[in-house]
DNA sequence: TTACAAACATTGTATCTACAACTATTGTCG
DNA sequence: CGACAATAGTTGTAGATACAATGTTTGTAA
């Protein structure tokens, strides 16, 4: 839908101040997509995505700065966020022993399993997505990785 | 920059996930620019946004389903936003004489002229925007309409 | 005209976020 | 070695968000 009627907004100064708007927008209704999407596995979009990211290095364990330089929202903490996971049984959390500073992360069996049953719930979600051929999506990455510089 | 090491995720399950993965970081990038822009000027990017949304039907006041309605995020509760910016004297807000359910919200002199030294301030901004070509962002908004469909 | 539904907004509460301050451990260099 | 910087993570706290429950006022229809 165009922006204009989703923010019922009808102009913009221009054509680049409506593209961050209509950024800032689409994220926002993808994020609450996911929220949605995640709800009835209980967890936050946040946390499903530090479990992709353990599950990505699965069986390597990651300390905390590695989860962190890998998450979506940098500024989310992970210590409190791994700690919800943990509390849920799906993470381990284990003090290195060759550098006590550091917290080596690893994703559960209850963790890859939840994992799993989110996957096959993915392809609702999917659809949505291709409202856009795979040349439009290949096109939308280009502008959006050249934005950001 | 590539998305691949902004989150330095070497590679995606196909093109669609990896554009809905760009979205949302590419919105929560935006939305941390934001955050920076105006902090000098003690607000956030929602107080901002409804600022604008303000601006925008002044001197006609707006009632709050109206301003939610034009909201970038419709789940940030537009009561206690209000609340916050009448609090710091940028709006003001009375209960309508002839619909006694509804509040007007209306922008004051000092909303006005926050937002007017604000926009001077958008120039450094508007060149990260310019990474791309007004074609560019033509075409980007053009991709995000199609996706929400 | 009274009961009920709809429209508009506020409040409660648990959770989450932003950001700075803090602790603990390890590395480095005079 | 001993002081100090750097690295890794935790905690405090003020504010923001999500979502449901509640409070008012108005519309409507028996």
């Amino acid at each position: 839908m165009a922006l204009e009627d989703d923010i019922r907004q009808d102009k913009f100064e221009n054509e680049h101040h409506k593209m961050a708007v209509n950024i800032l927008f689409t994220g926002s209704w993808l994020h609450n997509l996911n929220a949605l999407r995640f709800k009835p596995f209980e967890i936050t979009p946040e946390q499903y995505n530090v479990l992709r990211i353990l599950r990505g290095s699965h069986p390597k364990p990651l300390m905390l700065t590695e989860v962190t330089s890998r998450m979506l929202d940098k500024s989310s903490n992970a210590t409190r966020l791994v700690e919800k996971l943990r509390q849920k049984g799906l993470v381990k959390r284990e003090i290195c022993e060759t550098n006590r500073r550091q917290v080596d992360i690893i994703i559960t069996d209850k963790g890859l399993s939840l994992l799993t049953k989110i996957d096959k719930t993915t392809d609702d979600w999917m659809k949505t997505m291709k409202n856009l051929s795979r040349q439009d999506a290949q096109e939308l990455n280009r502008l959006l990785d050249k934005l950001r510089g």
